[in-house]
RNA sequence: CGGGGCGUAGCUCAGUCUGGUAGAGCGCUACGUUUGGGACGUAGAAGUCGCAGGUUCGAAUCCUGUCGCCCCGACCA
């Protein structure tokens, strides 16, 4: 992308809207705009990194054994009046009306939806166990949204849903999603805690919430160092196998939300092992048994020839809220720093010098090498404006080409997490940022 | 939904108290000078002062209503 030609714009100042630095640093590098209260337009590199990290939740979703549909936004009243949750739910579920007078709504879940879909072709035990996800866009009319895209109105979300035969199962079903939770967020470059969250009438300790440390956390949290040390990546689950081990070396270890929060079984976490912070909700999981197959009339014959109700759980990851959540995560005065793994662009060749002949072909080569994955910004403008866009902006890679080190054919290739900086030859410094 | 605040140029804001024909900085356009961390000069374009009523010779300014947005709280992926 050449930036003399893209819809890329950056604003100098910061939109008085905006308080928080991912807020902020989302509108001054023209990532989204605003429409509403709590409702965003996704400019060109808002869209980017929000596919990007869509594609990173899909892959895990897929590599646990889920399976990708897509659900409508609109549905109907009548669905919601079989779970009993369309007057259960309140002023936050955005009502409609067709031409036709018929009640509609746009979904703020789909419980009830995908249960009515399996419901339809699920008849024998065989059929099972299933997880079916969707990454869409939801609506929850909330009372106040703030902080841009980390409490909107419209967002969008991945929910995955999970049908087993019994609880053991639906144990399974749950850890598979547990650990795929903890490498799509660490593949973002996130450390994403498990913590324990509640879980409402069904009770048990099927339920966790994926908190990510930042200090403009909405919540407060504490949690035992180990569990930031430990290094999700660093081998691969075996999810064919019992993946129990894993879940309990994360649940053993102390990490709960202020509401959760138990005095007594935090101060039995060594001192020098307690963390305190604040923490942003970026995933939620849980088990809740048959309530919605029981009221949707969904059972299958089991291998007795009895009829079962499948016992379900539902995932959710705040897709949209997580760029945010990412943003808030990596980012300094000048702008956003943003992992490798999500970023819109790896690399930004900043030519220093439009119209000087070195400049323009060791820009043009470098560009040429990661494009499309790197902008080239040949506008018109002075070095210092297009430091502070790409320091804005983020992206990873910054490749500096100025007249004094062109025309030894090198050139200066910066970090941007770090600052570190090289003087390299082009051919090193695409070595380097290929890693 | 309770409490508070704000709507004036693309952005940040002044002007409102005390009514008198619309302002600044940034951004944008043109030209010149600059050229490694958001340059400088000159000239220029750009605003139904959120909207609707009302008061007045005259309203961004006063009054009434209304819409929108932001902040604190309760609530929440």
């Amino acid at each position: 992308m050449r930036l003399s030609r893209a819809f890329l714009p950056t604003l100098k100042e910061t939109p008085a809207e905006a308080q928080i630095a991912s807020h902020r640093l989302m509108l001054r590098a023209g990532m989204i705009r605003q429409t509403s209260a709590g409702i965003y337009a996704w400019l060109p590199l808002g869209l980017r990194v929000l596919q990007k990290v869509a594609e990173i939740v899909r892959q895990e979703q897929d590599a646990a054994g889920a399976q990708e549909i897509l659900m409508p936004t609109i549905q109907t009243a009548d669905l919601w009046r079989q779970s009993g949750r369309y007057d259960a739910y309140g002023p936050e579920m955005l009502r409609l009306r067709d031409r036709h007078e018929r009640e509609m709504l746009f979904g703020p879940t789909n419980e009830e939806m995908v249960t009515d879909i399996f419901k339809s072709y699920a008849k024998s035990y065989r059929d099972l166990p299933r997880n079916l996800y969707h990454i869409q866009w939801k609506f929850r009319d909330e009372m106040r949204p703030r902080f841009g895209v980390m409490r909107g109105r419209e967002f969008l979300m991945k929910d995955a849903y999970s049908f087993d035969l019994d609880y053991e199962g639906a144990q399974r079903s749950y850890r598979q999603m547990f650990v795929a939770y903890l490498r799509t967020f660490a593949r973002m470059g996130l450390k994403a805690i498990p913590m324990q969250a509640d879980t409402g009438p069904i009770g048990g300790n099927l339920s966790h919430e994926f908190i990510v440390l930042a200090e403009t956390g909405e919540s407060q949290v504490y949690l035992h160092r180990d569990l930031l040390d430990f290094d999700v990546l660093a081998s691969a689950p075996d999810r064919q196998g019992d993946l129990a081990p894993i879940v309990d070396f994360w649940t053993s270890r102390y990490a709960a939300t202020d509401e959760k929060h138990d005095a007594a079984a935090w101060a039995r976490v060594p001192a020098e092992r307690q963390v305190s912070a604040r923490g942003i909700e970026v995933g939620h999981i849980f088990y809740f048994g048959t309530k919605y197959s029981a009221a949707m009339g969904l059972q299958v014959s089991g291998a007795d020839g009895k009829m079962v109700v499948p016992e379900m759980g539902s995932y959710g990851i705040g897709v949209s809220r997580l760029v945010g959540a990412l943003i808030e995560a990596n980012h300094d005065e000048a702008g956003i720093k943003w992992p490798d793994s999500v970023a819109p662009f790896r690399l930004a060749v900043l030519n220093l010098k439009r119209g000087d002949a070195g400049c323009d072909a060791l820009s043009e080569r470098i560009y040429a090498a990661f494009d499309p994955d790197a902008v080239l910004d040949d506008r018109e403008d002075r070095a210092g404006a297009k430091f502070a866009d790409a320091d804005l902006m983020g992206f990873p890679w910054q490749a500096i080409i100025g007249p004094r080190s062109a025309a030894a054919g090198r050139i200066e290739l910066k970090r941007r997490a770090t600052g570190e900086r090289a003087e390299l030859s082009v051919e090193d410094a695409i070595a380097r940022i290929r890693g």
